[in-house]
DNA sequence: CTAGTTGTGTACTAACAGGAACATAATTTG
DNA sequence: CAAATTATGTTCCTGTTAGTACACAACTAG
């Protein structure tokens, strides 16, 4: 079933990947729609017929980052064992926040917007669920191995979950501050010293 | 020395503690100059008058911020152990970042600005600072207590303190998301638990 | 070819942003 | 009292913001 009507010009992932970077090195608030539509090489208009407006124009850059730039977690997720999901995850997060290329640092989910006012509440609060989402699944992951015996008995695994995200999040923000792979690896080295197994 | 001319009618700092809050719930970008006027009660050309513009009176707010609000850091420092600086740090910065009364959660130096368009990268630049001058500081204090032999000798000053720091921001991120004093807590002892000691 | 549908480009708008002008008010110093 | 100094209040200004109106272009279906 073709569609019908005159054919879009540009790709939308393409187009994506720009917004992408852009939200991603200046936070939502700070980005302008003409930050995007100069970025992603359209015009103001063509933005809003195909994304509808900023906000859902964000998401649907999220979601992207998601799939390109997260798929460690997926990874990690698919590992054997705890130790090993706990591992590559953190050791794949240190290497996506820290300087790779012309990519920005940090991450994209916190750094977005951490805190905005009412207008953007909303941002906020789909930033926060996209995080809890992605911890939901590696809680689950420990859930599993826990019942596998894979896991110490007195190992709650939303603690582990939480603690690997916990370190996560500070090494986005470190990163965005400057810090690079070599100031943070001990850090992520640490953190799974106390992790079991 | 008396001063001369027309007295302030408000109080510097009290008028700083509500900016603390507004620039803390919203971060520097999303407050406009009438949520500082309203939150401080005063008009704006006494803001101007008093703090210079925006961008001072939110440099103002983060000194204030960090007097009030980040005793404890001075507190750890002051403690006789590397091991007790870094239990009352840590622990100190959990209730510091989750739900108090009627502040906000998080961290004013994290949610401030963690990204910014081109116009402020003065203030994402300061609040980095602001972070790294306070890694330093527990640095500094690790340092001594290496040469005094309160440390192992195979343990580096620095990464003990990027490992605290970076826990810290985490748990401000998490905190910021909606995280509770007891999700948290285990994070706090499980990262304790691989500081030496 | 005609009608319907969808994408693009130019120009606009209404609201809001940070900041400044300028007159006025309240104090100290002489 | 007069002069100097500092704070306040009202008003305005200039640039920028997200979002829209409307004409036009390119395609499919009949």
């Amino acid at each position: 079933m073709a569609e019908s009507g005159r054919p879009r010009e540009f790709d939308v992932d393409e187009a994506l990947d720009k917004a992408v970077e852009v939200f991603w090195r200046q936070g939502y608030e700070a980005t302008t729609l003409d930050d995007l539509t100069n970025a992603m090489q359209i015009a103001r208009t063509s933005l809003y017929h195909a994304f509808g407006n900023k906000e859902a124009t964000f998401r649907r850059a999220v979601e992207r980052y998601a799939q390109t730039r997260m798929g460690y977690l997926d990874e990690a997720i698919g590992l054997p064992t705890a130790r090993a999901v706990a591992e590559h995850y953190l050791r794949s997060n240190l290497m996506a926040v820290t300087a790779r290329g012309g990519d920005p640092t940090g991450c994209l989910t916190i750094q977005g917007g951490l805190a905005a006012g009412a207008a953007d509440q909303g941002v906020v609060q789909f930033l926060g669920d996209c995080r809890a989402g992605a911890e939901a699944r590696l809680a689950e992951r420990f859930r599993a191995a826990a019942a596998q015996g894979d896991l110490p008995p007195d190992e709650q695994p939303a603690h582990l979950a939480k603690y690997l995200f916990t370190i996560a999040a500070g090494l986005a923000v470190q990163a965005r501050a400057g810090a690079s792979r070599a100031d943070l690896a001990p850090v992520v080295e640490r953190t799974l010293s106390a992790f079991p197994g």
